[in-house]
DNA sequence: ACGCGTCTCCACCCTCGGGTGGAGACGGGA
DNA sequence: TCCCGTCTCCACCCGAGGGTGGAGACGCGT
């Protein structure tokens, strides 16, 4: 018996999803939640084997209500089912930790059908949103790779640091080296990446990719 | 009748594939490719419909094949087929501008029914590998939202200039205020953020995603 | 042996950035 | 009505940061 818990707030939806699973062998609902926080608090005390859970809802939105799901009740899954498939949307879901990502246009032998693929451990995009997601993932900015430019390993070290917001005394004392030293190696950097200031040569590093957020 | 280039290292690969798209309807293949370089090439001089392109092969691999056809050979569409489906793979082939995603698990029919599908701009990924591709989505870093802390949208509006590497000079003419107005906003998200100096805002302005790398 | 690049250090200069402590104007909420 | 937050501006101070022009030491490749 797959145990699920709703949460959307219109509650044509809610009740229309119940009755859906009640006709589907295996399924039992053990409750609806109207808001994200709402399903968060009762994901918690039912312990539900998934959650369907909408995009739009007052409160607390699905993402950020999965997002909660995903730290407060990791064995509970979440399969999103919402009317809006825009790039953001779908690429948002699954980055919160969702594992299944279905329209309102799909058929209860299709939800059944994704909460099982959901609950065996697969992941499940409904077709219609397939393209949305790859979308997304390709205009999405590529991690950058190595470090850059003419860049030496000790001048890249100190622009990591730098962007770590490090004053020139902090790396000195980091590498073990006079402040002078810190200065001649920012001077060569800048040169190099084309920096007229550490606000713009922190920028270079973020863009490079040569510190993480 | 749809034409096909296919790129694999491998010849019996290669000729396989080529047989069974033959038995396949409306399929055409113009041409093999034995090396990402050669895909390429061929590409541009054939401009196929779509590549069954193979991840791993000498001199230039799939991965970057595929974006240098994307900006090469933008009509071509691009389907992945290969015999890997680890969590990168999948992600840097979808951002690279693959369209589809195969494993050589797919049958014949699954992969000519691909190839419809991509290039009636759907998306597709074997089932086998839509969990990978949903796992690396998962864990790869979320960018951020709005603007947090207590940043007023006029702070928030200098910070980004200010991680734009503008001066305060520059952010000054640049909003039509004086350098003083800049100065004082600066010193009050300073405040907000805990920043000390600029490279440090730049850096927070980064990690929280107010400025797009 | 020589040259090249990297890393280290020094001294000097001066600008821009950051800190302080204000103040006036506008608009919205209590 | 008054208060509060936001945005604007000013004056003054000072030190960290950025620019210049060196120089010596080490390692590497030719």
């Amino acid at each position: 018996m797959i145990r699920v818990l709703i949460a959307d707030d219109q509650r044509v939806v809610r009740e229309g999803l119940t009755m859906v699973l009640a006709l589907m062998k295996g399924f039992e609902v053990v409750g609806t939640a109207a808001d994200g926080d709402e399903a968060v608090t009762l994901a918690e005390a039912l312990r539900p084997d998934v959650v369907l859970m909408d995009l739009r809802m007052p409160r607390c939105d699905g993402i950020e209500a999965t997002r909660r799901l995903r730290s407060e009740v990791p064995e509970t899954k979440v399969v999103v089912l919402t009317t809006y498939s825009d790039d953001r949307s779908v690429l948002d879901a699954f980055r919160a930790g969702a594992r299944g990502y279905l329209t309102k246009d799909a058929s209860g032998a299709q939800i059944s059908e994704a909460l099982r693929q959901v609950l065996d451990n697969h992941a499940v995009v409904d077709p219609a949103v397939q393209r949305h997601l790859i979308d997304a993932i390709a205009t999405e900015p590529t991690p950058r790779s190595r470090f850059p430019d003419g860049l030496t390993p000790r001048e890249a070290e100190v622009l990591s640091l730098m962007a770590g917001g490090l004053s020139n005394a902090e790396i000195a004392s980091h590498l073990v080296v006079s402040e002078g030293t810190v200065k001649s190696h920012i001077n060569h950097l800048f040169a190099k990446i084309g920096a007229r200031d550490r606000a713009q040569a922190v920028t270079y590093a973020f863009r490079q990719g040569l510190t993480e957020p």
